[in-house]
DNA sequence: CCCCTGACTAGAA
DNA sequence: TTTCTAGCCAGGG
């Protein structure tokens, strides 16, 4: 168990019902600004307590191999999801 | 130990 | 606007 593998799981497992943030955020909120990469090797990896569903990439895309699946998990948390992206009501 | 790939991102060309 | 490069960390060959 790695430092970082430790603090990207802390955030993520910190995040609410309906909480959805990038690769880069939880890197740098891990304390490993830049290490974005390694957050989604992390998530690859990662076992059921993690809600790596709640990670999507920068500017909402959705940069999973199950796209659809995720989409639907995170519509099922209220998040609105169009061509494949998260649509942030706050914004646009 | 070296090299390459990847659920990434931001900035330069 | 689109394509390429550099930077970061982990993991596999």
């Amino acid at each position: 168990m790695t430092a970082f593998e430790d603090a990207v799981i802390e955030v993520i497992t910190s995040l609410q019902f309906g909480e959805v943030v990038t690769y880069g955020e939880v890197a740098d909120q891990a304390g490993f600004p830049g290490a974005a990469r390694a957050v989604g090797t992390v998530l690859r990896n990662c076992d059921g307590d993690v809600p790596w569903w709640r990670v999507v990439g920068a500017g909402g895309f959705i940069r999973t191999p199950g796209q659809e699946k995720q989409a639907d998990r995170l519509r099922s948390e209220g998040v609105l999801i169009m061509e494949g992206k998260v649509v942030d009501t706050r914004n646009r």
